[in-house]
DNA sequence: ATAGAATCGTTTGTATACGAACAATCTTCC
DNA sequence: GGAAGATTGTTCGTATACAAACGATTCTAT
């Protein structure tokens, strides 16, 4: 098997354009914001920042992310003393998540930034191209069926 | 701060909107494959079929994969025995990756799938989208600067 | 020939991601 | 009011991802 016997292009595979274009955006996120926070735990302190103090699983559904996954970004974020929680006293089920004051701080530090990573990482396309990819992408962010 | 004061959406930008892409991906992939591979270890035997033995970091470029994720999945790879590693005589920095029996086998039985993986991740837009958007993204995909 | 630079691969530490199993709690519904 | 079921969050196991430090080996320039 090589080459010639079959007509398999890994390059022209969407999983690996999306990859690749993930990872360009990985490195120009961390350039922009000095490598001060993880991509994940800056879009819980945005959510937060937006919503205000919310259960964690909540939070999980906003950002699309995995029960377990949102619980260890909290985890690294309280660890920095960046959100803080608390349980629900209506439901002992729920743990609230809220912005400490320090991580209010870095939220309005970083938020200018964080219109700039986005245009960094369209800056090979022109304007209404970015448009586009923006478009295409969001159609196909839904779950699959 | 909250919504009302700053114009920052979440969901506009490239990074969640290529995250919640890929999820989409790892699911159909999953799916088609029925859970018998994962994604970046298909990756590594595709090439490895369309190559041939090659060294593990020539390998890691390839896929754009870092030498420490390449070591990762080509020692799974290693462990279900789909592939083998031994030293170059000729140079004995390199270690030489390739394809057992069972991993061509196992390769050839999956790349029949594997454009179906791509074409149901585009599902939900037309051809024309669907070739505009792996356009978009190979122009996004190159090293930054 | 040899010192210094470059390359290859490994290991460690950190950060996502997600399936699966689980305890605690709450809701429903009889 | 109590059993059955749903929801929330945690933990465990596995798979990427990448920076940084490292040992082994090879190359380069003198």
């Amino acid at each position: 098997m090589n080459s010639e016997t079959n007509g398999y292009s890994l390059e022209d595979q969407i999983g690996f354009l999306l990859r690749r274009a993930h990872q360009r955006h990985r490195v120009i996120f961390s350039r922009v914001v000095e490598q001060r926070i993880a991509p994940q735990q800056f879009a819980v302190l945005a959510k937060l920042g937006s919503i205000g103090p919310t259960s964690q699983n909540l939070l999980g559904r906003l950002l699309a992310m995995d029960a377990a996954t949102v619980q260890g970004v909290v985890e690294r974020l309280k660890a920095q003393g960046l959100v803080q929680r608390r349980r629900d006293p209506a439901d002992a089920r729920f743990r609230i998540v809220e912005l400490t004051d320090t991580g209010t701080g870095l939220l309005e530090e970083l938020l200018p930034l964080a219109g700039e990573i986005t245009v960094e990482t369209l800056a090979p396309l022109g304007a209404d191209d970015a448009d586009t990819l923006l478009d295409l992408l969001r159609r196909i962010s839904s779950d699959p069926q």
